[in-house]
DNA sequence: CATTTGTACTTTGTATACATTGAATTGTAC
DNA sequence: GTACAATTCAATGTATACAAAGTACAAATG
């Protein structure tokens, strides 16, 4: 029997929308919602034990975020990535980042610094391991850091969204062993070009560390649309 | 009897929700429901002439939009606008036009050249008209054209929501005529610069108009503020 | 054999009914 | 008159019922 990871989680004391928009939300970026499947409103509702209505509460805001389309009069389905796409959000997530660390370096405080300087100390410490997955959330923490530090709400509002659009991606760059002594000095650049206010310093860095993941996942999907073609 | 602008248009053939959400949208935008105000769905529901369903629908979308908020267990409110807000939303906005003005200057062709240099024509027709609606629509015009140029759709999206959360304040730049040359040079450079291929100048131009757009708007804020504070 | 039409079924779109909770109001006691 | 408690009311949260539209499949007709 396959088991089925789409469950709502109960113990949260939220509106049944919201837990069925992060159950959906969590399943597409995941991947076990495939792109181009469709979000059948009964067939959901059955399988997370709910009525309709939070369902369709919670498809009208991932519509929005654009994580699935709807048809008219056929309902939702998970969005289809395309490379075009994806090179758009990169573009986006470039000019935020950067702005986001040139504020950084503006609005630091000192003990926020303690603070980042653990979160490079933390990255540093999983690149030597080799855990994928603990470089990954360190990574993740670490620009989260500096985001914040921008002290702009919505600025980490987009960029959180625009992260997840290319959640399933965010393997690519870290799973190329011979890169992670890249990875590390990128960081160590980002970090050092905060605590000395580079602000042009900084957001090259940032524009290249975004670029190189770029490349890494580029090369990912071009290798997933040649397989897809080579298997018609 | 007060006459009720808010009223849903028939005419188009869409879902109900989307009929809705573009209401109550446009009655955020243009401040005739105003910020604080309770949106109440069986009051919109009847005001409106339809079911609550639609009206839940289109509110969860507001509220990702960010124009409405959400108190638990007392419904949706328009959402205020503060200061430190919009002047979030303006960083942002100018790291996106920014951008936007680059990738314009890379990817421009020349059938698109003289499409835009109509739009500034047309911005420059309206300045010496003094008339402030013909100036605010040729402005947008110009604006979505380079943004439209940049070939990204994520950074159009993104720009007219932003755009959206400032709708209400679009007219205080405009408002002061002694500006109104100044307006005209700021696009005309920006006009040349795309020319030019020149993006650093194109960059640093869109940036100083948006800087002198924000000094306008908080100006607006802050007067409006002081008066508040005062008739308590 | 292909094409078209009709019918049944699936799914969305919309409305309404029921449950629950928070707030306001009223009443009573001190 | 004030404070506190009980009750009522109003609004959201959730579920379900009904209507309309689209799709698929089968049968009939050329």
């Amino acid at each position: 029997m396959k088991e089925d990871r789409l469950q709502v989680n109960m113990d949260e004391f939220l509106p049944l929308r919201d837990v069925v928009f992060k159950t959906l939300r969590k399943g597409i970026l995941t991947g076990e919602l495939k792109p181009g499947e469709r979000l059948m409103e009964i067939h959901l509702a059955n399988r997370l034990g709910v009525s309709r209505t939070p369902i369709r509460e919670a498809i009208r805001k991932l519509e929005l975020e654009g994580l699935v389309t709807m048809v008219p009069r056929r309902g939702a389905e998970v969005a289809n990535i395309t490379e075009k796409n994806l090179k758009d959000v990169l573009e986006v997530r470039q000019a935020l980042e950067s702005l986001a660390i040139e504020l950084a370096c503006e609005r630091i405080t000192e003990e926020n610094k303690e603070d980042l300087r653990q979160k490079l100390d933390q990255v540093e410490t999983a690149v030597r391991t080799g855990d994928t997955g603990a470089i990954a959330s360190a990574d993740v923490a670490f620009h989260d850091a500096i985001v914040e530090l921008s002290g702009n709400m919505r600025l980490m509002q987009l960029v959180s969204n625009l992260g997840e659009q290319m959640y399933r991606y965010r393997f690519e760059y870290i799973k190329d062993v011979t890169k992670h002594s890249q990875i590390m000095s990128e960081h160590r650049i980002m970090f050092d070009s905060i605590m000395e206010n580079d602000k042009e310093k900084a957001a090259t860095i940032v524009k290249v560390h975004i670029n190189n993941q770029e490349e890494a996942i580029m090369r990912k999907i071009q290798k997933e649309q040649g397989a897809a073609a080579g298997g018609r």
